[in-house]
DNA sequence: GTAGGGTTAG
């Protein structure tokens, strides 16, 4: 749209460039940032340099983000923290603690948003002790130490670095009844496996008439599914909440009962969200293939992948991991074969040791096991001891001395303190009539768990070759 | 007349 008769400004190219950052038009906001600096309008300006700043971030470039924030002639705190953030969402850690030290010494006035920045970036990178220190900090300064903000901030950070008390501690002196620390407390508690103290959560907060959001129902039920084998009654309960509450067209809340429903063993009301879904989107689809995958409905996985990729969506590695494990759960040998080798040649994903052991684990099912030991060699020299696992369990079934063997061999030199895996050996050996070999194998994984055990060593324990 | 922001899936 033209604009007649009106001069475009600073505020005006503010406003597009917010709108480019939102409808993710990059090339567009190129063009934008090229005409602010012909018109001289970033050294006079500091909002417009401060929303480049985030609109580069936005699309993950580091590098003009960072320029931008160059060109700032005085930056502002909210153009230092923008700055921490993108370095804290890059995990680069060492940059955005060196630009905190930095806007310090420049005599910047850290704010509530600062310290948030620096407490993801301690939840994301699982610096627990970093994260104290900024809590400790925060205390100190004693800016804004009550805001929600940094609250829910502290919340997650404790949760994230798998402090339970601590997330609880400052829950209970926060502002208890704000929905921000609510959701903080539930996403920590989920995280750490406290399922009955979702509940309990979301419960008190119905009862406190505290009005829960999206983020609030789709952890409890996110909670419920991750109950061994969740009741059709509750389900159906949180059902009735989110349509009841509006948050039934929520992506978030759709996949999470999509999942809860199939474990609780109703695979047709996850299909029958599924097909409501008015746009679903690659969590939509992966969420609806891991269904059919649990389920060994190989063939269901296939077909909704094939409409999957007909939409135009991309397949990620979860997508492709959920697909894998429905063939492996199906024995869709030949599917699997070249579901996996299309990830690299047609989708541009590369596996990674998941994708790789699943493939093995079919492989080997399928009684393919020196193709299964051949991939497993590719996956890396090493191998880890869960694809050898698989792959000696295989040997066992298919009688595969040979290779079984091997796989026994590198079991227990990979896994030497393990008895578990000592004794999946020693069974393999007494399979293939070495009994003395068993016995031997046996008895040093049973002295090596006494003396873990114990405590100390009381048996000699000599090498296996 | 213009801003940054907590939790967030498969």
């Amino acid at each position: 749209m033209k604009m007649e008769n009106v001069e475009p400004n600073g505020v005006t190219f503010f406003y597009l460039i917010h709108g480019c950052c939102k409808e993710r038009l990059v090339d567009k906001g190129r063009q934008l940032h090229s005409h602010v600096i012909k018109n001289g309008w970033l050294e006079s300006n500091i909002f417009l340099a401060n929303v480049l700043v985030d609109f580069y971030s936005a699309f993950g470039i580091l590098v003009d983000a960072d320029k931008a924030f160059e060109c700032i002639p005085p930056q502002d705190v909210i153009s230092w923290n923008s700055m921490v953030s993108i370095y804290a969402a890059n995990d680069l850690l060492h940059e955005a603690v060196r630009l905190f030290e930095e806007m310090r010494l420049w005599d910047k006035h850290p704010s509530a948003m600062s310290f948030v920045a620096l407490l993801n970036l301690s939840s994301r990178g699982k610096e627990l002790l970093f994260g104290k220190q900024i809590h400790n900090f925060v205390i100190k300064v004693g800016i804004d130490y009550g805001s929600v903000l940094i609250q829910s901030a502290l919340i997650d950070m404790y949760g994230k670095n798998d402090d339970v008390q601590s997330s609880i501690d400052v829950f209970q002196c926060s502002h208890e009844r704000s929905l921000e620390c609510c959701n903080s407390m539930m996403t920590s508690l989920l995280h750490l496996g406290f399922l009955q103290d979702v509940f309990e959560l979301f419960s008190w907060m119905v009862c406190e008439n505290i009005v829960f959001d999206e983020v609030s129902l789709s952890s409890t039920i996110k909670a419920l599914s991750l109950y061994s084998s969740p009741s059709l009654d509750n389900c159906c309960l949180l059902h009735c909440c989110a349509i009841k509450s509006g948050f039934d067209s929520d992506s978030m809340v759709l996949c999470s009962l999509i999942d809860a429903y199939s474990r609780s063993g109703q695979i047709r009301f996850s299909q029958q969200i599924f097909e409501a879904l008015p746009s679903p989107n690659i969590f939509g689809f992966t969420s609806i293939i891991n269904a059919y995958a649990q389920k060994g409905m190989g063939y269901e996985c296939l077909a909704v992948f094939e409409e999957m990729i007909q939409r135009g969506l991309k397949p990620d590695k979860v997508t492709f991991l959920c697909i894998l494990l429905g063939c492996n759960h199906s024995g869709l040998v030949e599917e699997g074969k070249m579901i996996f080798d299309s990830m690299r040649t047609i989708h541009d994903v590369y596996p990674d040791r998941r994708h790789y052991s699943c493939m093995v684990d079919l492989l080997g099912r399928a009684g393919l096991v020196n193709e299964a030991e051949e991939l497993l060699m590719h996956a890396s020299s090493e191998g880890d001891s869960v694809m050898w696992s698989s792959l000696l369990r295989s040997c066992r079934i298919h009688q595969n001395e040979h290779v079984g063997r091997r796989a026994a061999k590198r079991l227990m030199d990979l896994e030497p303190e393990d008895p578990s895996f000592w004794l999946q050996a020693s069974n393999f050996y007494s399979e293939i009539g070495e009994f003395e070999t068993a016995i031997y194998i046996r008895e040093v994984a049973v002295a090596r768990k006494m003396s873990r055990d114990i405590g100390y060593s009381l048996i000699r324990v000599h090498e296996f070759h």
